[in-house]
DNA sequence: CGACTTTGATTAACATGTTAAACAGTTGCG
DNA sequence: CGCAACTGTTTAACATGTTAATCAAAGTCG
């Protein structure tokens, strides 16, 4: 739009880029979890790890570190710290020797029920402040938004 | 909304969270980016900090953390950075003299000049894709979201 | 079969995120 | 004034982001 724009350099002022506006948001809520995480000694990359393979089952390396947003480097790190606290197992594919299949164990997922309860709570908190709807649309706007840039 | 939780947790499912929606779009946007970033050989945060200088003119550090997103220790180490590299100065404040008083010198402006239209023409082809309008709405729907979490 | 390429994961090296601690400068108050 | 509390920045230590390089296992093609 014609007036986020600036004079002398053609870009946008920085409130009004994706880049920082998508940044800031992220903050805001991210301060919202950060104390429960911290609380029960998991990183927000590692609780995304979890939540993944609760939703989607076990899943080799590669797909798990797409849909969590991490990078292969990250996640061969953390899924080592993940597996000496007993949450998930990596075991190598029959198949295909050099993939790994991570799986959620038992304790793992007792982990996740542990914690869920506070998470959903924070999140009802939100979705209150914010207001249902008008979250749910934001969340429809964020998925048009990445597919229309994902692919072309 | 009731239909984005699970059965087991009481957790949205992940395509349907704000950390996790949030972050996706972010990469979707960055990865357009990145590659002009690096042909210049500039970070993303670094980059940041530059626009936001170019922007509200010299800042304190504190300041200048808060509004390009980043912690004061990543700053420290930034700024040391852009001051080997000539873009940046960093000077006491004569008044308080703990405060640290950054300003951007004509070599780093220089810079933003140089880097600036490669930016607009992808933000420009960004807002082709999602559309002019669709996409100030959204950045109202995030700067929205940011004030009804920021404080309280 | 055997050399070449490709793929999935790991390792290496450095930048940044993150928390706690240190440190100097400032403020408040007896 | 002098000491205690506080503030702004830096340092330290470790986790994660990021790119390049490595390595073993599959696939390709002669």
């Amino acid at each position: 739009m014609a007036q986020d724009r600036d004079k002398g350099l053609g870009l946008s002022a920085t409130t009004r880029t994706l880049p920082i506006a998508l940044l800031r948001a992220r903050e805001a809520v991210m301060d919202r979890f950060r104390p429960l995480l911290q609380a029960h000694d998991i990183s927000e990359q590692k609780w995304r790890l979890l939540r993944i393979l609760q939703e989607d089952g076990a899943l080799d390396a590669t797909t798990l570190a797409a849909r969590a947003c991490v990078l292969a480097p990250s996640l061969t790190r953390m899924l080592k710290a993940l597996e000496a606290r007993g949450f998930v197992a990596i075991a190598r594919d029959g198949a295909d020797k050099r993939r790994a299949r991570i799986s959620l164990l038992p304790s793992g997922s007792a982990f996740l029920a542990t914690v869920a309860p506070s998470s959903a709570e924070i999140y009802a908190e939100i979705e209150a402040r914010v207001g249902a709807g008008r979250l749910s649309h934001l969340l429809d706007e964020l998925e048009a938004l990445t597919r229309a840039l994902d692919k072309g």
